[in-house]
Formats: structure tokens, sequence, C-alpha cells
DNA sequence: AATTATTCCAACCGCAAGTAT
DNA sequence: TATACTTGCGGTTGGAATAAT
């Protein structure tokens, strides 16, 4: 860009990170700490603008980032709260230490936007059928269960008719997390969670061999998403 | 084997909320 | 208080890798 209204502007750097630029930054972080991303460039000799700084690191450099292939069980929980809160990444991204907002988000995409379109259209009865057997299957798991039913099942009629994407105040949300959410209980072969409301109970997801399993698997995998609630 | 299409992810952008001056 | 600067978020994209033709 050069010079406009009389003011040298800088020219930064951009596109992908070389591995100097990342040994730069990792000395930056280390020396200084996270944050205060726009003296970067200066107290480092960086030729990159402090946005571009605080997402090498975040995304990509943090040292407690979780790296490989999102596991099953990750996944799972993606799809719970993504049906609860939309896209906020940041959010959801809260409830899975080591995986960031980006990489969630790329997640879902990739993998879940065009099943929900293409289903949606194409044979929404079939899954909306789908839908109500795996409704009815985890209802049955759970009178089978040991926990307190009478409980559970009241807040689930309460709640069943409402819309997953009604979107509850995030304080309320970030509590329950800490208190309850996905250290879920094990019990009779179930995790149990509940999430503002929502019951929510899935099978353990390595008690190998298991019919239980493959439905969950197979069920969360497939078309059920656009069923509209 | 060559070309075209698709997938996927790192990194971009604009906006808005938060913080500093 | 008002304005400028910084940080964080979510949508979007460029292009490398991979798949399809």
């Amino acid at each position: 860009m050069g010079i406009r209204w009389g003011i040298i502007e800088e020219e930064w750097r951009k596109g992908p990170w070389t591995v100097e630029e990342d040994k730069l930054l990792i000395e930056y972080v280390n020396l200084h700490g996270e944050g205060r991303w726009n003296s970067v460039a200066r107290l480092a000799g960086l030729k990159r603008n402090g946005k571009s700084c605080r997402l090498r690191w975040v995304n990509y450099l943090r040292p407690d980032l979780k790296r490989g292939q999102i596991t099953p069980y990750e996944e799972r929980i993606i799809l719970e709260l993504h049906a609860i809160w939309g896209n906020r990444w940041s959010t959801i991204a809260r409830s899975l230490p080591g995986r960031t907002d980006n990489e969630i988000k790329n997640y879902w995409r990739t993998n879940f936007k065009k099943k929900f379109k293409k289903s949606s259209t194409e044979n929404s009865e079939k899954t909306k059928v789908h839908f109500l057997k795996r409704q009815q299957f985890q209802q049955q798991q759970l009178l089978n269960s040991q926990i307190d039913m009478k409980k559970i099942m009241s807040l689930f009629e309460e709640n069943e008719n409402k819309v997953p994407s009604h979107v509850p105040k995030q304080e309320d949300m970030t509590i329950l997390y800490q208190n309850n959410t996905f250290q879920e209980q094990e019990q009779g072969g179930f995790f149990y969670s509940m999430i503002n409301g929502y019951a929510n109970y899935v099978p353990v997801p390595d008690a190998s061999s298991n019919e239980d399993i493959m439905w969950d698997i197979g069920l969360w995998n497939l078309d059920d998403f656009n069923v509209n609630l």
C-alpha cells in the first residue's frame, strides 16, 4: 500500500507461516506471555500484524493444543452442542479442551453441513422416522437404567417440545458445564448429562461389541440432524 | 496419463465488544 | 467523556492435496 494520507503504512506479511516465523512468535510468547499482540512485530521482529500473530498462536502454536483426529466422543459433543448453540464455535470449543473454535468449525462444516442439507431435501420423512425411533430407543434404555428415572423423564417431557436452537444465556451454560456436563456420570452403561434442561444420554463409547454402539454412532453420523425440531 | 472437480483447512476479513488514553 | 486501539468471533476463501473423469 505504501503511503496514504501522508502516513507510511506497514507492509505486513500474509499467508502461511514459516518455521522461522513460528520460532520468533514462540520466543515472544515465552518472554512476554500471551497478549499485546500488536507489539509482537516490534518486539519479535516479525512482519506480521497482531491479528495474524494471535491467530497463529491460538490455533496452532499453543502448547496445550490437542492434535490429531477428532474422536467419536468429541464428535458427539460437537453435535450435541451445535444443536443447542448453533454456530457459536468458541462456546462449543470451551467444552473440548485442546480444540480450537476454528478446528471445530472446520470439522462441522466438512462433515455435517452437507449431510444436513442433502437429507433434508431428499428423504426427510425417512430420517424423521429414524429420529423418532432413536428417541424411543433411548427412552427405553432410560427405563432400563438405574438412574433417577422419574426426575429425568419429567425433565424430558418438559423439554422435548422445545426447539434445540433455543439459545440459553451463556452464563447459565458455562456453570452447567463446570458442574455437570461431560464429566458425565456413567450409569448402567450410559452416560448421562444435562444441558440446560435437556437431558442427554448415550451409550458408553467403548463398551465394545455392543449393538448399542452401532446404533449410536450410526445415528449420530446419519441424517437425523435434518429433522426440523 | 492428463485434466478437471472436489475436499479440506489454515488463515483471511469485517464487525463488534472491550480496553486504554 | 470521546476517540483510538486491541482482542475475539464467526463467515469466507485461496490453494494444496486428493478424487473423479
